[in-house]
DNA sequence: CGCGAGGATGCAATCGTATTCATCCCGTAT
DNA sequence: ATACGGGATGAATACGATTGCATCCTCGCG
């Protein structure tokens, strides 16, 4: 009735009013049944009028936890000017919910090359466990994966899933995504089908799907042509500079599987601005169905990365690491997703 | 030379290393000018080989702090499935390199309306201030802002600025945006222009949009028509949806102005898919240059709001209220972007 | 040669919670 | 009636850093 009021309550305040010990009420919020029922929900109904919450720090630093998942997008732009990568933005949304439902809170940072983040994060105890997204660049970040684990630093890369990699890995089956995508084009009747994206061994990830793309020309026996294949670095623009680059050296083509889906729509930019149609004369495949995909203009025909599944996954493999539990670094399947970029919707192309 | 290696070393290891005492380290850590400069550098030599990071439970315990904000993102879509604002996302990512750059952690949190957020974040220590994100509804939020303020709590909205309005808030000045629309497209010879967005109390975001819109049209003498304002909440689909109505009804109209990107984009959708040419016939005008809104096709117009400056914005004032500096709330100006959708550019336009 | 000032460091008391171990109480079996 | 067992609670301590205060040393000056 009289609402008590006080201006930081502690655990020991409320033993107080309860009239048991701070021991007692420690046992009590945390559900304990060494408590007696009776007791504890009138410990828990003080904790509530008081508005009362548990000192994360405290509690923290008595069990050597913090509940809490940092997740290290890395800021591939470096500069303060750029956009962060969307589709790793919209997984964490997913990362967040499935964190929370778990109760991990999520801490986001993002991450430079020259940063010092390999230990710091659970060394200082701000975080339990590690999501690396936008990491899949093995080779630049050996080193420093490799000091994780030397620091037995629990982490989960979003990437592409090597054998003898330190490390879990949660990822999608890109080269089974690349093949789907070329495979589709090819059923439609294309055969020289350009290929966007950067395949260095810095991106093992594109390299992989650029491998599903070769071996769907091949099954088809269609031989791929070295001047189909652009190098694009993931921005809207570079879509758009390799189409440009491809119809300036006279290349002809029918079809264009980007490696992305930002890249998809930079490259069907170019293709209606130098009036080249989008299906009729020219299909196009992304990758990583992000949201605004089925909403541009020609909706993206492209595969789907299930983000949420992914995220799911990612923070399930975390925690189980966190909490001592068997985990093992598992490959996702893409999923190809036919809109009208390809021109296999509505009958809308050539017959 | 030798790496000395150790688990979890404390402040205390690293004295008894150096040969000084704890509390020497901890001020050293802390570059305090107590500490002579020489200890300083020996001791930070030390704690830096050793791997070493401050314990942030035990610290944040002691000075009660966790230099660390939480950003609560209102999940309006309440389900497990479907994706955050795109806008707010991106968002993020300038708030946390802004929050970086000051010290501070980000933790992120999805809230939905049902949620005990309102104290829970600062109470519990797990952050000094809260970055409130969607919360423009004062309607329904006025309780839940009303028990922050009274908890002490500090936090910042991203929002409409309004008098007596508990807390502080940076936002964007939004009936200015709408009038630049309107004028804009009326400067184009438009002269029945559809409003696409939610106006309802429970939005006075877009309400101030549509306000802006209505004073344009009545500057240059046009008279509104209320048919032409068609309600739509921030989704994709209902943006194409309100198009289909206003087309269903028979409606003529020679531009659109809606209230989000989001919403232009179904918009332009459904024009298009109805064989209306953008901009030819009709004129489209978003809000919010969100990052695809210069990538779709076509390119679309609309009015922007500086998010990095508006992270900026809020960081600092969070950072300001947490160290007790005096704070105000502000207003930013919006800035028209001309692209292709309104048909200024390039003379395409009726000629 | 003594004394005071001030720079550098150490001592020890917190911060709020979780948990081990001891204690107490009560019912039941002998 | 007594001892015993187990359920419920309390006392005490540890977690690792920060910080006010005491201490000590050195140097300059009278």
């Amino acid at each position: 009735m009289g609402s008590l009021k006080m201006a930081n309550p502690t655990s020991r305040d409320i033993a107080e009013i309860a009239g048991v010990s701070q021991a007692t009420v420690s046992r009590a919020l945390r559900n304990s049944p060494l408590v007696r029922k009776e007791t504890r929900d009138r410990i828990q109904e003080i904790a509530k009028e008081l508005n009362y919450f548990v000192n994360r720090n405290a509690a923290g630093l008595r069990t050597h936890q913090s509940n809490t998942i940092a997740l290290l997008l890395f800021d591939e732009t470096g500069g303060a000017d750029a956009q962060i990568n969307p589709f790793f933005l919209s997984m964490l949304g997913y990362i967040s919910r499935a964190a929370a439902r778990r109760g991990y809170d999520v801490l986001i940072s993002l991450q430079q090359l020259s940063d010092d983040w390999h230990v710091e994060y659970q060394a200082s105890h701000r975080a339990d466990g590690l999501i690396l997204l936008g990491y899949g660049n093995y080779v630049t970040y050996r080193e420093k994966l490799a000091a994780l684990s030397a620091a037995n630093t629990r982490y989960v890369i979003w990437g592409p899933v090597i054998k003898d990699h330190p490390g879990h890995t949660i990822g999608c089956d890109n080269e089974n995504g690349g093949f789907q995508a070329a495979r589709h084009l090819l059923s439609l009747g294309r055969k020289r089908i350009a290929f966007l994206g950067q395949t260095s061994p810095r991106s093992p990830e594109f390299s992989a799907r650029y491998a599903g793309y070769m071996q769907a020309l091949l099954a088809a026996n269609v031989h791929p042509d070295p001047g189909l294949k652009v190098d694009a670095d993931n921005l809207e623009e570079l879509g758009y500079q390799a189409v440009e680059q491809l119809l300036a050296a006279g290349e002809s083509f029918d079809a264009v599987f980007a490696v992305t889906d930002v890249i998809a729509i930079g490259a069907v930019r170019a293709l209606l601005n130098a009036g080249i149609r989008v299906p009729e004369d020219v299909s196009v495949v992304g990758f990583d169905d992000m949201p605004l995909a089925a909403h541009v203009t020609p909706a993206l025909t492209t595969v789907r990365q299930d983000i949420r599944l992914a995220a799911d996954g990612l923070v399930d493999a975390i925690v189980g690491l966190i909490e001592e539990r068997p985990v093992e670094s598992t490959l996702m399947a893409p999923k190809l997703v036919v809109r009208e970029s390809c021109g296999a919707k509505k009958g809308v192309r050539h017959k």
